[in-house]
DNA sequence: TTGTAAGCGTTATCAC
DNA sequence: GTGATAACGCTTACAA
């Protein structure tokens, strides 16, 4: 019977080859490469763990085996829904291939972070997948450079490391594009914090686009913001008390998208008759805003993949040469975007 | 210099010892005991250890500690905003404790519960924070009653566990008597998934609070829900076109609430003057929703550190007997509650 | 097919 | 104050 015995004090290899009358040697084997043990020692042995219940210590067999089987995901910020889905991801290929995934959220902590790198350098995991846009303190640069550690959706310019990226600049520059494309010639940009690389490159996207449909850059129109909802109504707030006010707004993610719609709607304007809004993500905020937000989807699930094979591989076929994968995003069409209405 | 060094092959103690001309139980006093060993040595052992970039072996540690000094937080859906800042309390206590902490999300997936029992019971990590209301696949009951194992959030009647909850069947009640007191007299019930003890124990409270009001107790006003946001939009909408609707709406979480929310402005109903609608839970969706929601707020962080701080002392003092800690709720009253229309 | 023994990296114990 | 040694639980040459 299943789980008979699992309880009580817990029994090593030691145990259960001396109630067989084997040698722990037989019963490792037993376990782990049953084609190399006699049937009917194999019967017995598998008998008495069960009745034992007996399970093999993991910090023996990874001291032995000189390896954890493990990545450690590390996020600044776990509330951030972004980020699940992209764990899921990773979880995924990283279980077919047995190995284990940890998740540490570092609030952006030096301490934190340390902690965390102390876990990577004592071995307690073999590979690291970084959604922090830095190395965690205490981590030093060759370190991280030539073992199996991965840069994903932020890069870092300054680090030879591999990467799992989509192209910022290039899908914030589509998104005004399409603003543009429907006649918007007014159009705004509420910024990212400015100390993330990926806020730096949105910005960077809508300035280009702008340029590129010969539209002039006007400082007024980039509103900085810090990705939150509250941040992206204040600024929305000054943005449609300019003089002359924009007509639509690319938003550096989606919960600033909504704190925009919000500022729109609570001054009477109606989104997206009145004012377009875009935003950038497609979390689940996109679905449930009103109406539904357009906005640029990132392949999050896909990244987190892509990120824990590349680990895994270089794990098993040794560092290699850093690679760099950008994946695909995609223009969401919902609601929130229009021709500007004709001019009164 | 810090830092330097810090790359290239790994050391193990040995090599500093050697480097040294010392024992390897000199390294290690000299790094972990610096009181127990010579100034001199000591300064000569970290001044070797730092050059070499010699990080300790946490695996080797740990079989010798017979301790990995980490927890593991169980959870079903890591994208559940609620859950994040439970786990930050956790986190928390966990590391002024010297603790680590582990994330798993099993999406209710039995073959990756079991992967995680098998974590637990290979002891690489000590202790269990369950926020899934049920043993993980592969963890007897036995097992789990005499370790290191709490339930969180959602309680499991049937398991002799210690436990840190809420009063889920008072504070629903708490809702829907703010709501009769208001002057409602229809008042509807969203449920969440019947599966989860936690929608259970709401229902419940929303039964008794009517039965305390005196007000009888309809079926046609319990709808059937999951939690998700599209679900509430559409129960809500057919409560809505119910011969005698509701007046005000009770809602099992704050997603399907936005969703209850949503439907009523959908045909044209204000919210809260021809709807009112409560949630539970407090996310961050309470205040991005429009307008913002009033809900019953649970204490997410202390939640999560009372847990892990109850795993430590059983981990440090013995099992001991299992402990049950009600924590209180609250009441956050926003904008989506008011008193209902007079009749028509 | 099975057993013996060494070793993974650390730390506690016991001498010195 | 320091060193030798054993031990934590497991796996794998190598030998039988």
């Amino acid at each position: 019977m299943a789980g008979a015995g699992a309880s009580g004090p817990r029994h090593t290899m030691a145990d259960v080859a001396r109630r067989a009358g084997v040698s722990t040697a037989t019963v490792s084997r037993a376990l782990t490469r049953p084609d190399q043990v006699s049937p009917k020692t194999r019967e017995l042995v598998h008998e008495i763990a069960e009745e034992l219940g007996f399970r093999p210590n993991l910090i023996g067999r990874q001291l032995r085996a000189q390896a954890a089987n493990s990545l450690l995901i590390l996020v600044q910020d776990l509330e951030n829904p972004f980020y699940a889905e992209l764990i899921k991801g990773a979880e995924y290929v990283a279980r077919e291939r047995q190995f284990s995934v940890v998740v540490g959220g570092t609030d952006g902590l030096e301490d934190v972070e340390r902690l965390y790198a102390e876990q990577y350098l004592g071995r307690r995991v073999d590979g690291l997948i970084l959604l922090t846009g830095h190395l965690p303190a205490g981590l030093s640069r060759k370190m991280a450079e030539q073992g199996p550690v991965v840069l994903v959706s932020e890069d870092n310019p300054e680090l030879a490391l591999c990467a799992v990226l989509v192209d910022n600049v290039g899908w914030a520059a589509q998104a005004v594009a399409h603003l543009h494309a429907l006649g918007h010639r007014r159009i705004a940009h509420l910024c990212g914090p400015m100390a993330r690389i990926i806020s730096r490159e949105r910005r960077e996207g809508y300035r280009r686009a702008l340029s590129q449909a010969g539209l002039p850059a006007d400082p007024a129109l980039e509103a900085p913001g810090d990705f939150s909802f509250e941040t992206g109504r204040r600024a929305t707030r000054a943005l449609l008390a300019l003089p002359d006010p924009p007509t639509a707004i690319f938003c550096a993610n989606d919960e600033s998208a909504l704190g925009a719609i919000r500022a729109a709607q609570q001054v009477g304007l109606d989104v997206p008759r009145d004012l377009s809004v875009i935003g950038f993500d497609d979390t689940m905020l996109a679905e449930i805003s009103d109406p539904p937000l357009t906005t640029i989807r990132q392949p999050r699930q896909q990244m987190g993949a892509v990120a824990a094979e590349m680990v895994i591989d270089m794990l098993e076929n040794g560092p290699g040469q850093c690679a760099r994968r950008i994946l695909d995003c995609e223009l969401v069409e919902r609601s929130t975007v229009a021709a500007p209405a004709a001019k009164s």
